[in-house]
RNA sequence: GCUGAUAUAGCUCAAUUGAUUAGAGCUCUUGACUUGUAAUCAAGUGGUUGUGGGUUUGAGUCCCUCUAUCAGCUCCA
C-alpha cells in the first residue's frame, strides 16, 4: 500500500500502481470525469499513469493552469491526427500548448491552407474527439523511434530525436495517430468538446531564419462549448481595446502612407497626452537631480563609428545622409547615448560632480523590419524618455536603486501592476561575448540583483540575455491581446565610456573611468502610450486625458453661459470643451460617452439661473451627480484628481 | 526580411459565376426642430475601387509589380 497526500492534507491509502484517475474515482465520479492530468509531487503526469510510491497528489481540472496546458497539448495532438487524416503527406515539427491554446508546426509541401481548410480540420477534430480515444503512453527505445520516423519520412521528428537520450523517449498514441512526445496528456480525446482554429502563419523550423519555413496552425479548445464561446467573446472585447483602433477613434495619432510606414503622426489630442506625460516625468526627474539636455536628430557618421553602433547596425539602419561636401556623412540618430557621451566629454570632471544625470526626450530613428511594424508599439521614429547617468563604480548601486524607484513610481502612477521585471545577465559559458572586466560585471550584476531584492521586486532572471556592454533590467507589460512588450529599461554600460574615453579625476588625483547607466522608465512615449491605451481602453486617468469635461448646453440659448463656465474652469487649469452643436442632449451625451470624456456638464435654464452645472460621470451606472455650483464643481474635480 | 492574407467614400462595410450609372449607415454641408442625461427628421456633398502594368468585346471582380495594413515567425542599439 502507498500513502497519497491530497492538497487538503488528508492522507489516503491505495494499492501501489493506482492511477490518478482511480484516486479521483474514489473521491467522486464527477471529479473523475473532469480530471485532465495529475500533479505528482512537482511533476505533471497522465492521470492514467500508475503511481508506485508515497506522493503528494493534486488532481488537475480545467480550473488549473496546468490542467488546461495539458488539455491544449492534447488538443495539438488531436489536430495532428486530423491533419494526418486529411493530408496524408503532412510532416510534423513541434506542437506545444501555449498560454491560451496550442499550435502545431507542419510541413505541407506546397499546399497552402485557407480559412475553409481550417473549418474542415476543426470538423475532423471534433469527429475524432467523439471516438473518445485514449492517449496511450509508450516508452520507446531510441533505435525503434528512429526507425518509425524514417519509415514515415518525417525528417523533423528525426532531428528532434537526435537531441534525445535513449531511455528517456516516449511516444503517445490516440486512435491511429502516434507522436513523439514527453507528455503528459489528458485521459481521452472525448474531453475535447469545442475547438476553434484561429489562424495560420509561417514559422521557421526551430526558430531559425535560415531554415525551412513551416506552416503553423494556432488553435484553442475547451472542455465545454460555453467556455469556447466565452473565450472568443473576450478576444473580441480585447480587439476593441486595440490601440490602433482607439487611437484612430479618439483622434490621438495617425499614419500616412505618404509620410512613410512606421512613422507616427501625433494629432492635437495625442500631442496633448504626450506632453502631459513628458511634463510629469520631467518634474519627477528634476526632483531627483536630472538635468535636461537637447541634442540634434542627426549626428556625423564618425560618432557611430566611435560608438561601435555603425559596425553592428550600419547596414540595417536608415542609410547615411550625404552632403555637398565629398566624404561627409550624417546619420539619423538611432539612440541618444553617443550625443550624451559627448556632453559628458566636453570638459574634465571631478569625482565630486558625480553622479551626473542628463536626460532628454530624444527622438530616434531605427529601420525596423517591415514585418515588425505594429501600430505605436513598433515604429521607425520614436521618442525615448532617455537619460544617462555617469557615476563612479561605487555609486552604481545607489543610482540603480533610485532609477528603480523612479520606474516603479511611474508604473504605479499609471496603474500598471501586471508587469514582469526581467534581469538579463551574462552567459557564463561565453565570457568572450562581453566587454568589460570580470570584476566590473560581477559588481554590476550584484548591484542589480541586490537592488531589486531590496525593493522587494519579483523578477525573472535570464542568463545570456545581457547586452554585450552590460547587464540590464527590463520591464515587460502585456497588451490587450496578451502580447508582451518591453517598456522601461535600466542598463549598465561599460562599453561607451571606454569607446568615448570618458574619465573623471578621483580623490587620489588619478583618472578613472565612469560607469554609465542608460535608463528609460517609459521606454518610448509611443509604445508606452500604446500600452496605456489598451490598459485603460481609452479611459485615461483624469490628469492625463486631453478633454476632462464636455459642457452640454440643453439648447443653443445656453451656449453663452457654457462658454462663461468654461473660461472659469480654464482659470483653474481644468480643460474641456463646449459642445455647442445644434443637437439633442441625448445625442451630445452619447457622443461624449463614446469619446470617453470623463465628465459631462449639462447646462440649461435651471443651471443658468442658479449658477450651477449638472454633473454626469462617463461610463458609470450612478454617473448622475446632480447639480452643483461651479465653485463646488472645482472642489469636486480637484478631489477626483487627488483620488487618482 | 520570411510565410499567408487583406486593400472599395473621411470611418465601418455591401456589390451573383467578369456585364448598364459601384451601394448603405455614420461623418460632413444645408434646412426644419429649440431640445433635460447614450443616436430628431429631411435633403445634399463625397469614389480614377491603394499604385503601375497585363488578360478580355468588357475588370472592383482574373494575372503580375510595387506600396501599405493584418496574423505569426525572425529581429530589436
Amino acid at each position: 500500500m502507498i500513502n497519497i497526500t491530497l492538497p487538503d492534507g488528508s492522507i489516503r491509502k491505495y494499492e501501489s500502481g493506482t492511477t490518478g484517475l482511480e484516486v479521483a474515482k474514489s473521491i467522486s465520479e464527477g471529479l473523475a470525469r473532469n480530471v485532465l492530468a495529475v500533479k505528482v509531487d512537482e511533476e505533471i503526469w497522465d492521470a492514467s499513469r500508475p503511481i508506485e510510491n508515497d506522493v503528494h497528489l493534486r488532481l488537475l481540472t480545467s480550473r488549473d493552469t496546468e490542467g488546461m496546458m495539458t488539455f491544449w497539448h492534447s488538443s495539438a495532438h488531436l489536430m495532428a491526427e486530423a491533419l494526418e487524416a486529411l493530408y496524408p503527406n503532412v510532416k510534423f515539427g513541434i506542437g506545444p500548448a501555449i498560454e491560451t491554446g496550442f499550435y502545431y508546426d507542419i510541413d505541407l509541401g506546397d499546399q497552402v491552407l485557407s480559412k475553409n481548410d481550417l473549418e474542415k480540420i476543426e470538423k475532423k477534430m471534433i469527429e475524432l474527439a467523439r471516438q473518445k480515444n485514449e492517449y496511450v503512453r509508450k516508452p520507446m527505445p531510441k533505435a525503434e523511434a528512429i526507425a518509425y520516423f524514417e519509415e514515415k519520412g518525417d525528417e523533423y521528428k528525426l532531428e528532434l530525436l537526435e537531441g534525445l537520450e535513449d531511455g528517456s523517449i516516449t511516444f503517445y498514441q490516440q486512435g491511429g495517430f502516434v507522436d513523439l512526445c514527453r507528455g503528459p496528456h489528458i485521459p481521452h480525446t472525448g474531453l475535447i468538446k469545442a475547438v476553434k482554429l484561429l489562424n495560420v502563419a509561417g514559422a521557421y523550423w526551430r526558430g531559425d531564419e535560415t531554415r525551412a519555413q513551416m506552416t503553423r496552425i494556432y488553435g484553442v479548445s475547451f472542455p465545454k462549448a460555453k467556455e469556447l464561446k466565452e473565450h472568443l467573446r473576450l478576444l473580441e472585447e480585447a480587439k476593441k481595446r486595440d490601440h490602433r483602433k482607439l487611437g484612430k477613434e479618439l483622434e490621438l495619432f495617425m499614419f500616412s502612407e505618404r509620410v512613410g510606414a512606421g512613422l507616427p503622426i501625433w494629432l492635437p489630442k495625442g500631442t496633448a497626452l504626450r506632453n502631459r506625460l513628458k511634463d510629469f516625468l520631467t518634474k519627477e526627474q528634476a526632483k531627483r537631480g536630472y538635468q535636461l539636455v537637447s541634442t540634434p536628430h542627426i549626428g556625423n557618421k564618425h560618432l557611430y563609428v566611435t560608438s561601435g553602433h555603425y559596425e553592428k547596425y550600419g547596414e540595417d539602419s536608415f542609410q547615411s545622409i550625404s552632403t555637398p561636401r565629398e566624404g561627409e556623412e550624417f546619420m539619423l540618430k538611432p539612440m541618444n547615448c553617443p550625443h550624451h557621451c559627448e556632453i559628458y566629454a566636453h570638459r574634465p570632471h571631478s569625482y565630486k560632480e558625480l553622479p551626473m544625470r542628463i536626460a532628454e526626450f530624444g527622438t530616434v530613428y531605427r529601420y525596423e523590419q517591415s514585418g515588425e511594424l505594429h501600430g505605436l508599439s513598433r515604429v521607425r521614429g520614436f521618442t525615448q524618455d532617455d537619460a544617462h547617468i555617469f557615476c563612479t563604480p561605487d555609486q552604481l548601486k545607489s543610482e540603480f536603486l533610485d532609477v528603480l524607484d523612479l520606474t516603479l513610481m511611474v508604473f504605479k502612477k499609471m496603474g500598471f501592476s501586471d508587469f514582469t521585471a526581467q534581469i538579463s545577465l551574462r552567459d557564463p559559458e561565453k565570457p568572450e561575448k562581453y566587454i568589460g572586466s570580470t570584476e566590473n560585471w560581477d559588481a554590476a550584476e550584484k548591484a542589480i540583483i541586490e537592488a531589486t531584492q531590496e525593493v522587494g521586486l519579483t523578477t525573472v532572471t535570464e542568463l545570456g540575455e545581457a547586452a554585450f556592454y552590460g547587464p540590464k533590467l527590463d520591464f515587460m507589460v502585456k497588451d490587450a491581446l496578451k502580447r508582451s512588450w518591453q517598456l522601461g529599461t535600466i542598463q549598465v554600460d561599460y562599453n561607451l565610456p571606454e569607446r568615448f574615453d570618458l574619465e573623471y579625476t578621483g580623490s587620489d588625483n588619478t583618472t578613472h573611468r565612469p560607469v554609465m547607466i542608460h535608463r528609460a522608465p517609459f521606454g518610448s512615449l509611443e509604445r508606452f502610450i500604446s500600452v496605456l491605451i489598451e490598459h485603460t481602453a481609452g479611459k485615461f486617468p483624469l490628469w492625463l486625458i486631453p478633454d476632462q469635461y464636455a459642457i452640454i448646453p440643453v439648447s443653443d440659448k445656453y451656449v453663452e453661459y457654457a462658454e462663461k463656465v468654461k473660461a472659469e474652469f480654464e482659470a483653474q487649469d481644468i480643460r474641456g470643451f463646449v459642445d455647442g452643436r445644434n443637437e439633442t442632449v441625448k445625442r451630445k451625451i452619447r457622443d461624449a460617452e463614446v469619446k470617453r470624456v470623463p465628465i459631462m456638464l449639462i447646462v440649461g435654464e435651471k443651471e443658468v439661473e442658479s449658477g450651477k452645472v449638472s454633473v454626469r460621470l462617463q461610463g458609470k451606472e450612478d454617473g448622475d451627480k446632480g447639480a452643483m455650483t461651479t465653485g463646488d464643481f472645482v472642489t469636486f474635480f480637484k478631489q477626483l484628481l487627488e483620488e487618482e
